[in-house]
DNA sequence: CGGTCCGTCTTGTCCGGACAATGTGACCTC
DNA sequence: GAGGTCACATTGTCCGGACAAGACGGACCG
């Protein structure tokens, strides 16, 4: 009965089939948008395809059109999915990177299958100068940990990490941190990270940073500053990092919300 | 009748009033997220403060609950506010910066009150080369537009900026490049920028490098190549960028989605 | 005094419906 | 044939209600 002929979101044998489980304590808008993240993601949606409207698509379900319309925003957001009104909502052209992790060097060094490796060089607590003072937002001369680390990938350094953080948050153990990367004890210890504001530029290396990363003095070096906040807003960690540019660059996805 | 005190929103003389237009065109619930962002932004919800509970706040606005949500929840995914529940809804702790719109060197100085200038040393079309090709997901060999631009402040270059763009979506001219940024430019054409894809590094400058950037050989440079895509997901721009290191340094907010 | 249970508060999820805004395509008119 | 007009499809906004889930405080009991 369809006056116009639309480009169908079809598979080789008819519509793709989505389900959901009410017994599951799982929300069921989320597990819709589980769903169709997949079949994006296996390309059983095509870029460009059409999602079908989602009057029927809720029927099809047997959930409501705001359930049905809470998946798809979540996607949206997530830059899989377009919306347009009068015309539907429809995958987009190109693959999406996913908006990429809060990046930590352990993390991408591991996946990068490179193996890292720490090497503890100081683990105590100082008091915070004015710059450590205002990146955190606490007062001049409060106590902060002071973590110092050289990574290290197949066994040839890497980044020189300098790490400061608010008193009594976290016990870091020397143990621990030559076996993981700081942001995972942060999670573990029930730290849920929220964002992070930073700061990346370059600089020639001093004799001292030379020889420590093992570049002649002059060499380029990349350089960040980053202060991470927890959901609530606080600052939980400032960081300043010398990477050696010939080993490592930063990749990472930027989102704009008009 | 409240059984329990609860650290209200309060300011001198009250909680603070919100009201909506019924009349406006815009929503009704951007109408309230706009008010309840320039109360935290100017101090009028203090930081870690309770909203009220949503059903009352609903009330006393004359709206529904699922409104009021929709405008807290935009503020949400901004990150200035937080909800527990059981709780309420509170203001995070810490001023946030904004997300940091996608950066364009261009307003980057403008905004740090710097005069850009641009002198336009290229501006043709050209084939797609491999590297091209595959960031534009295009085929190699295509007609790309290219522009390669001098970037200065005060007089002084800033940085080397080459773009490649698809054949056929936007006219460049020669005098605009010089008087703007090519981001305004896309937008005031149409384009909506959607996410970027970025990658930075560092490198020693090469002789050219250096002379056109007024650095001597075996300077520390910063290197930036950065794929943007519009709001369907198609690759709109490719940029290859070369920074003098002693001039400027990226500064960007990340956000975790968990 | 301490631990457990329970009630209450708040947000989370979900439903069904209604009307408005907008882009598309077909139709009609000139 | 060209242009404007109109109906239609689809998403956008908004409402009112209902129950569930989690968190906190206080009461109760050992």
């Amino acid at each position: 009965m369809g006056k116009r002929d639309t480009e169908q979101a079809l598979g080789a044998d008819g519509p793709v089939q989505f389900s959901v489980d009410r017994s599951s304590p799982v929300p069921l808008y989320f597990q819709l948008s589980q769903q169709l993240e997949a079949a994006i993601e296996h390309g059983k949606l095509a870029p460009g395809s059409l999602l079908g409207n989602e009057i029927e698509l809720a029927g099809r379900l047997g959930l409501s059109r705001p359930t049905v319309r809470q998946a798809i925003q979540s996607l949206v957001d997530k830059g899989l999915l377009v919306r347009r009104r009068g015309i539907g909502t429809q995958v987009v052209h190109s693959q999406v990177k996913r908006p990429l992790e809060l990046s930590s060097l352990y993390d991408d060094l591991e996946a990068a299958g490179q193996k890292p490796a720490t090497r503890v060089l100081l683990n105590t607590t100082t008091e915070a100068d004015a710059e450590v003072a205002a990146a955190l937002g606490i007062a001049e001369g409060a106590e902060v940990a002071l973590v110092e680390r050289l990574r290290l990938a197949h066994g040839e350094p890497v980044a020189h990490l300098r790490n400061h953080l608010p008193a009594g948050l976290i016990e870091l153990k020397t143990a621990e941190l030559e076996e993981t990367g700081l942001y995972r004890l942060m999670r573990s210890a029930g730290i849920t990270l929220h964002s992070a504001r930073q700061a990346v530029g370059a600089r020639a290396a001093t004799v001292e940073e030379g020889e420590r990363l093992d570049e002649p003095e002059g060499a380029p070096l990349l350089t960040m500053q980053r202060t991470t906040f927890d959901d609530t807003g606080r600052a939980v960690e400032f960081g300043s990092h010398v990477y050696r540019a010939s080993r490592y660059a930063f990749e990472f996805q930027l989102l704009v919300r008009p």
